[in-house]
DNA sequence: AATGAATGAGGGTTCATTCAT
DNA sequence: TATGAATGAACCCTCATTCAT
């Protein structure tokens, strides 16, 4: 029925877009537990009650903008993964997706690297499903290079997986908070470069 | 044998730590904005106004937390710069120090990963002091190995600096939500292995 | 009627007065300062928060209480100026009014002689304008009777509206602070006589 | 004993004087409900709990400054009424007294005009006492000029010495309000003609 | 007498949430 | 659906007072 479902998180009611885009420029400007969902529905248009009649209470706003990314986000990897066949390209597509999708919304990369990290409630709950699909993601590329015979077999996948997500992460967690204003994407092959061969000398 | 309590031991007054250390157990157990500065007293076994004595207000609580702990990572790592001559065993130590001084606290560990990040408020905040410093440390011992001959040249110091530490940071992240537990310092020599010599298989 | 509650009668929604008028009785009773915004909303009838929309804080309740008395006051001192033509005439009815508008609402009385003096900080805003344009007020007319001819030319206008005003002011006061239950306005003949005719016998 | 019984606030330990002073000035500077006892100790020079062994609480102080000056002006009072004959001297005498004492230190003038005020409870406690015995004491000058011949016997005395009081009081209020800074003592001559002789025109 | 660290009750204010319209 | 006035629970912080030294 959905015309195209990878632009229909317009299965949702127009407002409901309206509300959750608000919401993340807000928790970016203010943070979310200083953030009012009276701020929220003002940066929307809409009442304040209005909000509550598409989101059970403020934190599922920010659970919300979570999963909505984070399910583009897996979806997207997703493809990647089969779309290509070599593990390194997979990977370097991973990495470019991942800054690229941050680096064209700092309002986004604000919530997501500062605001979802704000107590530990959100985080196990977070952790428990959707990142640890991303890490499992990540993860199953490296086991599938080993097996390849291009990623060094005698590596613990499971770190390495981490490894490479944190290296990500900091990026954007640097971009976020840093006062210069740089290109966030084209840092991926620096990145990349150091992943895939260290940092020790030939 | 001290005379005067404030110029002891650590050189604050006894009921400063006791304060301090409750706040990492109550910041821990119900997060930064969800603890009652009445909570973080009585678990540190004073009166709700005494906290007051010894704190501006409960913002600063959690700002001194992090100040006093990176005081100390930062004169270690500083240590460690001094009294080891090899850059790679200079990350590898500073690698060790990370993962023992958060896995041997996980109370601490859970504000450090969780609770700091909070709000942009306290994370410019802090970015701009402590963890610059921590991240120059960093860069300073990768840019030492550079010109000793032993980590790649062509490598950006910069983003190498982050790449290390958010290897680091995710691996105390994942650690302390997972819910399985594993002891954090073991798993420093499998990031260092990758960090020095990448995925890509020889 | 009126179809919107906010532009009919005074002008004022009906919570706004509710909370004016249970705040005059409450602050009559406590105190200004020993009062609870709580006591005031629940002798209004409304919840503690209801208060804050109506009112910026607690001292903007009792500022606004004074500034809206004093309006009536002044514009009532107007229209007798312009009403009456002999300048005698014209004290004799400010002394009566004054001291009706006082007599007929003790809450009232207290507030005005008790807890608006509270503070210098109250004191001075309100010198600096509503009591001055009552001063001012009194003082035309003084000046108006020595042209006249009516009121000695020899007097200090300045020195002889502050001792009308303060005569009043007193007798308010007292009758106030009294524990005997008299008439106030019946007390405006003598303070009349003596403020015109002096205590000095012929 | 006491050398000088009018000098001797100082039968009073030298710290209770100090105390007392320096509420007058801090109670002067903030208001009373917003001043501090710890204030008042550290302009006293005094540890904070040195001042409850010289005053019950902090009510206590407010009410000596006020018994300690009133006991004064009283004493005074009644040494004009002694010392002098002539009933309408006398009333200048003590409208003389009366605003040199305020005008001669605007502190103490701040509190008794303002902060004295500052409650229904203060002030019923004060008129039932001091301030009755002022207004007595002024009544009985009233009277005995009536007796004399020299004030009109048709006056209300309580009325008169309510007035003379007021007008006073008002002068002093005025005064301390007043962003302009004038001598108080000199106008005493103006509301004293006023006083005697009213505004009519001869 | 003097100290001042410690106490803990108390209250102004905020804001997520509800519900009558 | 949409509104926004009303609610009232919750909490940080202040400060008068105490008491061990």
């Amino acid at each position: 029925m959905a015309r195209d479902p990878k632009l229909s998180a317009s299965r949702k009611p127009e407002k409901y877009d309206a509300i959750l885009r608000a919401a993340i420029r807000v928790f970016a400007r203010n943070g979310f537990f200083n953030a009012k969902v009276a701020d929220v529905a003002k940066e929307a248009g809409v009442a304040d009650g209005t909000v509550y009649l598409y989101f059970k209470n403020k934190d599922h706003i920010l659970v919300s903008i979570f999963e909505e990314t984070m399910h583009e986000s897996i979806s997207e990897g997703r493809e990647v993964i089969h779309s290509i066949d070599d593990p390194r390209e997979k990977l370097k597509r991973i990495a470019a997706l991942h800054l690229e999708r941050m680096g064209a919304d700092r309002d986004l990369a604000v919530v997501f690297q500062v605001e979802l990290r704000s107590s530990t409630k959100f985080m196990e709950q977070f952790s428990e499903t959707r990142v640890s699909e991303y890490l499992d993601l990540i993860r199953s590329v490296i086991l599938e290079g080993q097996r390849a015979g291009c990623f060094r077999p005698s590596l613990d996948a499971n770190v390495a997986s981490k490894v490479f997500f944190g290296a990500l992460d900091e990026m954007v967690t640097n971009w976020v908070l840093s006062r210069k204003s740089y290109d966030l994407r084209s840092t991926a092959d620096s990145v990349i470069d150091l992943y895939f061969n260290g940092v020790t000398a030939a």
